[in-house]
DNA sequence: CCCATTTATCTTGACGTCAAGATAATTTTA
DNA sequence: TAAAATTATCTTGACGTCAAGATAAATGGG
């Protein structure tokens, strides 16, 4: 079966014959894949006036445990976004009523971020939904090639991080 | 082996016991690889004053085939972006001298977008390089394990299209 | 043949991200 | 302990993207 992709490969096989476009297949799924996840994901986060950005920040706040508390720098690091992009996603959700900047008693260059109650009722609710519809989105594979991607897919990340 | 991603899934485990992370972990790492990858792809670009985006529009004209003319709409199609998205791009690229808004003789709403010589040479040079770092980022790897993990992804990705 | 609908592209305004640099506090070094 | 280097966060300005709407031309039903 022939998917939009090996359309473009069969483009260049065809233009470019000397080029080896094997791995351009492979990458070519994963980009294409990962945008149509990350746009069906992001519905589930817009039912909860949430966006991916500010559901990673709440979400890494939430399973970090009681008191709900990180500094910008740790959320940095799990996000994997530039510290002028924690500042703005941590303004706007400070404005939304679901975080809150408080002093940092160790260390008088940082804060702390801490989730407020409704921020905290917010993620429950979302996160919920969140991995129910990750499932759903996975459930055109079975078991065993979930897991065989799954362990490809680490094996690829290893090389990266 | 832990990894970043089993970190977060440990946290969510002690955390919310109740929910099945497992969808999770997949997903987390498509998401984290693509990140990793995108970046390394976009240096190659860089070298050669492109960048993803405008790269992805000069490869689905000259992949095309002479005499590498495509009309706004084959682009948005081909690269999943929007008409706004689409009409910037070859705004940037119009500007660059890179391609040329061509008078579509068959329909007068529609233009069509052509390489010029400049953006020809420009994509031959930089698919070259682009090829040969695809596959240097699978290198680790092995035959088996690329197309098994190929064969993976094209099976989730027929879900989507 | 004409009017309503659809199609192709562009415009606008808002948003999220990044790179580079600024600021202020901590840590290290001499 | 004072100066230098490092660290944590924020600021700024530019860019790419999107959704929604505008414009103009083609198409189709009456």
């Amino acid at each position: 079966m022939m998917d939009h992709v090996d359309k473009i490969l069969a483009q260049w096989m065809r233009e470019r014959p000397d080029l080896d476009v094997s791995a351009m297949g492979l990458l070519g799924r994963l980009a294409r894949l990962r945008a149509h996840l990350a746009r069906e994901i992001e519905k589930i986060f817009t039912e909860h006036g949430l966006t991916s950005a500010s559901f990673d920040v709440l979400a890494a706040l939430r399973r970090s445990g009681p008191p709900f508390q990180l500094s910008p720098g740790d959320l940095m690091a799990t996000t994997m976004v530039t510290s002028g992009t924690m500042t703005n996603r941590i303004d706007q959700l400070e404005k939304a009523g679901l975080v809150e900047r408080l002093d940092n008693p160790d260390d008088r260059r940082g804060v702390i971020i801490g989730l407020t109650e409704e921020g905290l009722k917010r993620v429950e609710a979302a996160v919920t939904d969140h991995v129910a519809n990750q499932h759903h989105l996975l459930e055109c594979l079975e078991t065993k090639d979930r897991q065989a991607l799954d362990g490809l897919l680490r094996k690829l990340l290893a090389a990266f991080e």
